[in-house]
DNA sequence: CTGTTAGCGCCTTCAC
DNA sequence: GTGAAGGCGCTAACAG
């Protein structure tokens, strides 16, 4: 805050007008005469004069604030959600405080007290994994997605990943595939947890054990748990990852082993980030679209904001085949 | 903002204090009698009080905001960076505002902007390709990475890109390679050029033609790059990329081709991405450590704030060896 | 149409 | 130690 913002005072005082009228042509909340018009966007030029979102919001007792909780900037999945939301706010007058909950509950917790404390109109989590409780206190409207929440003021865009999950455990067996792994994560929020039900429940169905063994959704842990998974499981032919970081990881330890993909291991991720398609081979896996999803998200906010019902209509996930997957005789 | 928000008044006025004093417990600002500052403590308690950080702004005449402008939150390059910063700056009362130009000058513009009207204490820089004469302006501290910026009140990390570069491709020199190509990119910063002016040196005190090819530092531009460098000089043995996504988006089209990374080509990436190491085969590239890169920009923003003066040393930028990279014979 | 008067929630003198 | 005032920059009635 420097010293050298002029106020609206100044501004008024240097085109002959009240502060309010200054207001006014700045907020068009009533008509002015052309001539002050004029006078007051000269003296606003020629001051360089902003008004301040701080003192506006004071005043007009809103903070045109919203929250957006998500695991980590880093993250190659949520990082272009935020993108992708914060370039559809830009044409509002809302604007994005984004906060890491680095993949804690106690530091999404404080990032809720901080987003409260700035009195956020609305809250968007992105894969957290709080209590419905802990939302009592925000009292404003809550988004969620990537897990799904409920409650008054409370709305979730939900994705079938029970589903989905299904769906590639199921590709992987139709490809002869008899061996299939699933690499979970106890991290995470429930999503991660409805794509192992999903996995667990084709695997039932196609009277097969599974296999399941936990990373952390980031590559190291993808790599550690495929060791872990061949030290138990030698004879695995197929792995399916909660996600693409993962199902890195995994490819790495694959490649060093000497383990060939698909030739070998056939390899099917979830998310399709942008390097997705860029991996070697392109992997096969379960795309959450960011852009629709940031879509889908900012679109419900805007309502929220308004003070409308969002509708959240689910978007499907898809299965992409690229040429991580082979199909193996029986 | 809703009207549930209690204030300080009905604080001090359900501990029998007058506002003055509230405020006073809250921050430290006099000796309060023990008594008073139980009543106090126990209100706040009974309320759920939280001082509006928009009141004390005001107030005090300061934000403790400080503006953090990134090219993307989807970068896989900037996105660690601004998590690394963000997390060194929640142990002090300062707040990051992270707002994305979008790769484009003129938002970039519209975020300094931004960033000016909501009075943020400094500004935080990366990999922006802004005019000095734009900072004027802002009137606060600047703090630039991916372009060295001069001028008052401003401090840039600079890193050797351009010593970097030449030793990259000095090294595939030594490797043998002599048809040695460049991706490089008319977008971007500074820095990007510099690795462009890197690599030619090098190439010219080794007698050889540069062969340059222009992408969008992203994957697909790498891609593109290298389609077209292919169909201009066919012999050539190794690509280095002015960054990790261009040299992912290069990997993509040499695979496509059925040309080996590294029996036939040889690729070095810049930037070392998190996801740099878990490519197939890993890559080698110029290390530039976000961790640290965010640590350096965090504490000089920490001196910034407090009206000192930030030394900024540099860090620097090694070459990672991984397997992207093969000798051959000359 | 436009100026005046009150705040928004909090902090900071200034007296007591 | 503590309360009463005044003010941060702006908006929102309220009178003309």
């Amino acid at each position: 805050m420097t010293r050298t913002h002029p106020t609206i005072a100044e501004v008024a005082r240097r085109a002959g007008v009240s502060p309010a009228t200054v207001s006014r042509v700045l907020n068009g909340t009533a008509r002015v005469s052309r001539e002050k018009v004029r006078a007051v966007l000269q003296a606003i030029e020629e001051l360089g004069y902003t008004p301040s979102p701080l003192a506006q919001s004071l005043a007009k007792g809103r903070s045109y604030a919203v929250g957006i909780l998500l695991p980590d900037f880093g993250s190659p999945f949520y990082g272009p959600i935020l993108e992708a939301i914060t370039l559809e706010l830009e044409a509002t007058p809302f604007r994005p405080i984004a906060v890491p909950g680095h993949w804690s509950l106690v530091r999404e917790l404080e990032a809720l007290d901080f987003l409260r404390g700035h009195r956020v109109e609305a809250v968007v989590l992105l894969g957290t994994s709080l209590e419905e409780s802990a939302l009592k206190p925000l009292g404003v409207p809550v988004l969620a997605f990537g897990q799904a929440l409920t409650g008054p003021q409370t709305w979730s865009l939900v994705l079938d990943n029970r589903e989905a999950a299904h769906r590639a455990t199921r590709y992987l067996l139709e490809k002869g595939h008899r061996h299939i792994a699933h690499i979970s994560s106890h991290r995470g929020g429930a999503d991660v947890r409805e794509r192992l039900q999903g996995y667990r429940r084709a695997m039932r169905e196609a009277g097969l054990a599974p296999r399941v063994v936990f990373g952390n959704l980031q590559e190291d842990g993808g790599y550690e748990a495929t060791k872990e998974l061949f030290a138990r499981f030698p004879d695995t032919t197929a792995i399916f990852a909660a996600n693409d970081q993962t199902a890195i990881g995994a490819r790495l330890y694959l490649y060093e082993k000497g383990l060939r993909v698909p030739e070998d291991v056939s390899l099917v991720g979830f998310d399709d980030i942008p390097l997705a398609a860029y991996q070697i081979p392109p992997l096969t896996t379960v795309r959450q679209p960011a852009r629709e999803i940031g879509h889908a998200l900012a679109q419900a906010l805007k309502a929220l904001l308004e003070g409308e019902v969002p509708t959240l209509f689910p978007i499907p996930l898809q299965l992409v085949e690229r040429y991580s997957v082979r199909e193996v005789g029986t």
